[in-house]
DNA sequence: GGCAAATAGTGGACAAATGCAACTATTATT
DNA sequence: AATAATAGTTGCATTTGTCCACTATTTGCC
């Protein structure tokens, strides 16, 4: 039970009350944007929506013979997400998957022809995509954000 | 078409390929465990579970006769989406909807009795919340990353 | 050797959120 | 008066996420 004072029509009557202080609520909130950004970008080219597509690709790419479980610890989704993503893209022919020699429990991710070729399609998207998304912010700032993030983001996943 | 190298089973031994160097991977991956986080803080709270709630219960509480579209601006949601919101917290209770009188196609929102007390209640638990996930990066580091993102934010919803 | 626990992955069910487009009502423009 | 813009609602199709139980394989322990 506040005020009866104005009733704001416009963003710029509005503070953010506690949030105005809440690092997690920037970046919830800064994530919504760049993720509509980023799919409008990739807008046909079957890894757009939801996150992990791009990075399950890229790493499969440069790793292969990557596992599941490993991706999956990367882009910090369960394993059971992670399954269905793979199935996805196997469905799409942009990976295959074989049961690994010496640790039959485990698989091994390949590329495909055609998921080599998209990885190479999107890695310049990706890289711009950001750029372009983050160039509001001056350079400088934008090299703090990034060592910052990417410190905590080892730090999360445990990459030492 | 890589190496025929070290099959990675740990993530000690994987590179990110061009996400290293990308901000949304970033966001994007810190979005998710602090999510994650968030929701498990506020389990059973009827205000758990994406991203708005807590926004837009907060506002409105502390901005009686808030529209919802300014709202969606805030947290950069569609208007149909926000709708849906607030239709969700109607249901349960915490808010209250009239048309306005000067501008009949609006709406303004309060909230109702048990809807400030639990703005009450989350208020604390979201600060903490933030404070205690990004704990492990340094009061300086968390300081910098806070100004940046905030103002990222207000330039990018137009507050200014 | 043999049993129990840990690890890798699969499959199903269920609850939500998301985005799009079409539709009503109201106000502003010209 | 006609048209356009704004606020909100509704339906639909697509995804996503989460939880849990289940199989197969490997590892550790006694």
């Amino acid at each position: 039970m506040s005020d009866g004072g104005p009733k704001p029509t416009s963003i710029e009557h509005v503070n953010l009350d506690v949030l105005e202080n809440t690092l997690s609520f920037y970046i919830r909130t800064m994530n919504i944007a760049v993720s509509r950004d980023l799919d409008a970008r990739l807008d046909g080219l079957d890894v757009a929506r939801g996150t992990g597509k791009i990075t399950t690709l890229l790493l499969v790419d440069s790793h292969p013979g990557i596992r599941p479980s490993v991706i999956a610890q990367i882009i910090m989704k369960d394993r059971s997400a992670m399954g269905r993503l793979i199935d996805q893209m196997i469905d799409h022919d942009l990976l295959v998957r074989q049961t690994s020699a010496r640790e039959r429990r485990a698989h091994e991710l390949f590329v495909t022809a055609k998921g080599a070729e998209l990885a190479a399609k999107i890695r310049p998207i990706v890289t711009k995509q950001s750029n372009d998304f983050f160039s509001f912010i001056v350079e400088e700032e934008q090299a703090q954000l990034m060592d910052i993030l990417r410190r905590a983001y080892r730090k999360m996943v445990g990459m030492k």
